[in-house]
DNA sequence: GTTTTGAGTTGACTAGGGTCAAGGCGCTCT
DNA sequence: AGAGCGCCTTGACCCTAGTCAACTCAAAAC
């Protein structure tokens, strides 16, 4: 299941960036972990989860890993690359709605209409755990810990979408959303201060819900202050415990 | 267990408004009717239920249901009145997450934290059955019907939870909150076109995260348009599918 | 090498909605 | 009845962030 492609795209050789790396250390860092790891643990459901979980990619930039409206069948857990899914409305604009990292998990929200509600889009180069999602719920069912974490997955993402819903400066904004991916990538085991964004200035303005200016401005104010360095998309956080208290309303707990 | 009482309230005669009315059409309307009526019907797992299932209330308006922080042990299936959820932020401003009618679910976003993320407020009296959470899930994994449903109540109010996060006019909120209110009301068996606001205009502001104020203008500019009638908290939509068109962008589907 | 294209930055102006303030209405409590 | 209070409405003003526009820069296309 290692080799799987999907259909029409060609092999290619593996990249440091995109590349597995070994499934221990990886596995590790995913969000699905802690399901994966009691599964494996020499019981015989190790089989039942290695049948309904399936390794894709890899998609290139700006391809779509799935569309609004198609059928729900599976959802992924990103293994490398950045992912940002979003809507578009009914007068044609886009609606960021989030950015994964490796290790995170996406299409959770397309259980409830059965079908996707958002479009998926690799930012990076991306690879993915790809879920069969019925035959994972009928596991969920036989291991209550698959179940559990499914439950928890979901009303983690529910909490998060939670926040960004407030009425927040764009500094409280950007400060949270700078603070959120630092912390975020040192979960999965890289660098917390220092990262490049893989998302335009553009997508991260529609995501706070702000101009692409005001980002421009927010970044440049940062700079002067001393929060954070930046050049071009490539960011380095220098003042951590600045940026959290600016953003402190907008972040979990 | 339909007479249980909290401690330290007294019970009081049922009024119109408050009745359980019978249990056949209170549950038809319930989110939860799938689940229970697929527990219910004549199959051994409904003493299951019967056992986690646990009638609480009369709660006074103004009451707390649970409190941020409040160890997660349950959830909630309003049978009557309405709630409302909120969160104080560090500076100690509220926020309004959402409001509940009778049939809808409160609680499930402290799955996740294993804490009850936010207070829970009854508006009005307001009566609930109270679902035990361990044993829910434990009965979820033998009862595949149920946990669906389970996640596609997380699913679907992770939807709803997006919708509020787009950058939208005053105008669209509001007559997208109408809406949405009207369908709810419809979807429980009540009137779709006339019906009482059971929440101030602050918080009706506060959860379309706009001022006070700039509610009562909007719902003034309303009326003058011919799209409403309202008299204090009695609404009635007088262009239901006017109101639908302006906050479509903030509709699901 | 030149042109084109797109992302990003910065400045000037504008507008939607927040804030402040005053006043009306309908409660409850004496 | 009167006082007090909370909720609501309306007006005047202001501020944050959006819009429009000009310009830079780097990478890709020719």
């Amino acid at each position: 299941m290692r080799s799987s492609q999907p259909a029409g795209l060609l092999p290619q050789p593996p990249s440091p960036i995109t590349d597995d790396g070994d499934e221990e250390h990886f596995c590790h860092s995913c969000s699905f972990s802690s399901a994966c790891n009691a599964v494996g643990q020499g019981k015989p459901e190790l089989n039942a989860l290695q049948c309904l979980v399936e390794h894709v990619g890899p998609y290139q930039g700006g391809q779509h890993v799935f569309r609004t409206g198609d059928p729900f069948r599976s959802i992924f857990a990103v293994r490398s690359g950045t992912v940002k899914t979003s809507v578009v409305d009914r007068d044609g604009r886009e609606q960021v709605l989030g950015f994964y990292l490796p290790g995170e998990v996406i299409g959770l929200n397309a259980i409830y209409p059965d079908r996707f509600p958002c479009d998926a889009v690799a930012l990076e180069t991306a690879r993915f755990c790809r879920f069969q999602f019925p035959a994972m719920s009928a596991l969920a069912s036989r291991m209550p810990v698959v179940q559990q974490h499914l439950f928890r997955l979901l009303s983690k993402e529910l909490g998060a979408a939670t926040l960004l819903a407030g009425d927040h400066s764009a500094d409280e904004r950007m400060a949270a959303f700078l603070t959120d991916l630092s912390e975020r990538y040192a979960a999965r085991g890289f660098s917390s201060t220092s990262f490049h964004l893989s998302m335009s200035r553009g997508d991260i303005a529609n995501y706070l819900r702000l101009a692409a200016e005001t980002v421009s401005r927010v970044l440049s104010r940062f700079r002067s202050q001393g929060l954070i360095e930046i050049e071009g998309r490539e960011l380095t956080v220098s003042d951590p415990e600045g940026l959290r208290m600016l953003g402190q309303n907008l972040l979990p707990s």
